[in-house]
RNA sequence: GGGUUGGUAGCUCAAUGGUAGAGCAGCGCCCUUUUAAGGCGUUGGUUGUGGGUUCGAGUCCCACCCAACCCA
């Protein structure tokens, strides 16, 4: 054959070479022994095996050929003769490439150098790659073919594969924990007349056969509620939410919520709850309580340390244990305070922004071992009951890990003259903004609760080591390409 | 939205303003136990897009597109 010089138009020959031989390049059903790693496991030699893989390497030694067939789940090494295949079969197998999907019927045998492998007697074509797929040995690095072309990345990266499997292993921990304390996992609205439960821009949509302009949801929870109305006593929804915001390392306009309502509990309670969660995700995910992060290099940057109990503190001791006399302060005093630590507070008008740009940078930041911080000044969580003893502060914990805000939990408003007042305010008087179903549910009795939110993707950085939101969302949200 | 960095062969990366290269992949030849196989040979480029400066631009300047990081 004459050297071609478009690596697309040696493939395309090779397809019309396969067809002129009769062969089928796009194959059909072909019956395995389990996957690749299944296959490995059950080596047994001389055994005959089937499998089926992705060619991931060529080693070629003349009249014999090694090849790596690799799946998900792992690689196994073929070894293949062409004096014991046969002329055919071998001049069939030089119109396949490097990317090509292949079924391989043979006999378990064990190399000189001590490889498990598969001695071939029949091969069959199950998928030609027309394009040729990325360098074997450093995969893709280009981050924006990573996220846009999300399938090269998985083929070639092996840590991106196993970053994904764990958030896999991870929302499948969540459903089982839950399903075993009696939550009953629940679907509700991702389409709403009213974006409500949670202060953020919604995705406006529209249905054409109603008429009527529709958000995409920016939280479950005004629904989960109305179930708790309803009578259902702890239930749970682990889906997607949106919000019409900004895009960066740790936000993508769709992400991944838990939201979960235990009636009859409260904050407290929740807090015990998601404390067990995750260690029980950590322990059964990562096989340790202390979770690693690593730099490209695969120097350890930081490492969390998950053991329980974990620590508790009150908003107020946190501030008061970066700035001791804080509340003492007058309000331009705790403005001159905050240009001196370098905070940066021009939109700030009121007290309580100041307080909480002191605790984002001093404390939350700094948190890298798990931290609840309960008794949150009322200005910052409107939705939450009151404390009985201080009215300043709400029963609320929020839960920071490395660094970040991991997860909210909340002793729910059930008082439905307060919540409509409280969303009144949050409206700003666009009554349309009210929920006014969802007010009137709470008319009919909801029971005291306790409720929490874990934002999953962060929940998935926190546990393996990613730093970008995009490292763990298949497919993270990019802008549209000029075509 | 602002700042910084980057975009070169299918992939990973080089290239003082002076002939656009290497490794892998591909193609041809050799080789019956290799595993980033090896050896010999060889193909492959609108240097993100569009302008400008210059005898000459991957390199300098301007605008735009895309991405990463930081900030808001």
């Amino acid at each position: 054959m004459e050297p071609i010089s478009d690596l697309l138009a040696v493939r395309r020959q090779k397809l019309d070479t396969l067809r002129a031989k009769g062969v089928r390049p796009f194959g059909g059903r072909f019956p395995t022994d389990g996957s690749i790693s299944d296959v490995r496991n059950a080596f047994a030699e001389g055994k005959t095996v089937r499998a089926a893989g992705r060619i991931t390497a060529h080693r070629d030694m003349g009249k014999s050929r090694f090849l790596d067939l690799s799946d998900i789940t792992g690689r196994m090494q073929l070894f293949l003769h062409a004096k014991e295949i046969g002329e055919d079969a071998f001049s069939t197998f030089q119109q396949l490439d490097i990317g090509d999907w292949m079924g391989v019927e043979g006999e378990y045998f064990t190399t000189k150098t001590g490889e498990p492998s598969i001695r071939v007697k029949t091969l069959t074509v199950l998928s030609k790659a027309l394009r040729p797929l990325p360098d074997k040995w450093h995969g893709v690095q280009d981050a924006e073919i990573k996220y846009r072309q999300r399938y090269l990345d998985l083929i070639s990266n092996s840590e991106s594969r196993e970053v994904f499997l764990q958030r896999i292993a991870i929302v499948r921990e969540i459903r089982r924990f839950l399903d075993e304390r009696g939550f009953l996992e629940v679907e509700t609205p991702m389409m709403q007349a009213v974006a409500g439960g949670a202060a953020a821009a919604p995705f406006k949509t529209h249905h054409n056969a109603l008429s009527m302009d529709l958000f995409l949801r920016i939280a479950p929870e005004l629904y989960l509620k109305r179930l708790l109305v309803g009578g259902f006593p702890k239930v749970f929804e682990l889906n997607r939410n949106f919000r019409n915001e900004g895009i960066s390392r740790r936000h993508n306009p769709e992400f991944t919520m838990l939201e979960v309502y235990w009636a009859f509990s409260d904050f407290e309670s929740m807090s015990e709850l998601v404390e067990e969660m995750i260690c029980h995700l950590a322990l059964s995910v990562r096989g340790t309580l202390q979770i690693e992060h690593k730099d490209a290099e695969g120097n350890v940057t930081k490492t969390i340390d998950l053991s329980r109990p974990w620590k508790r503190a009150r908003y107020s001791d946190l501030i008061k244990g970066v700035v001791p006399e804080w509340y003492e302060l007058s309000s331009e005093a705790k403005r001159a305070k905050c240009v001196e630590l370098g905070l940066d507070i021009q939109h700030c008008t009121e007290d309580f922004e100041l307080t909480q740009h002191v605790f984002e940078k001093l404390v939350e930041e700094k948190s890298i071992n798990p931290l609840f911080v309960t008794h949150c000044p009322k200005e910052l969580v409107p939705l939450a009951n009151q404390n009985a003893e201080d009215d300043s502060v709400v029963d609320v914990y929020e839960l920071v890990i490395n660094g970040q805000e991991i997860s909210p939990g909340y002793s729910e408003l059930n008082d439905p003259d307060i919540q409509r007042q409280r969303l009144e305010h949050q409206s700003g008087g666009e009554t349309q903004k009210l929920d006014e179903d969802f007010l009137g549910a709470l008319e009919y009795g909801m029971p005291p609760a306790g409720g929490v939110g874990i934002g999953i993707d962060r929940l998935v950085m926190m546990l393996t080591g990613a730093e970008s939101i995009r490292d763990v969302i298949l497919f993270p949200h990019m802008r549209a390409r000029e075509s």
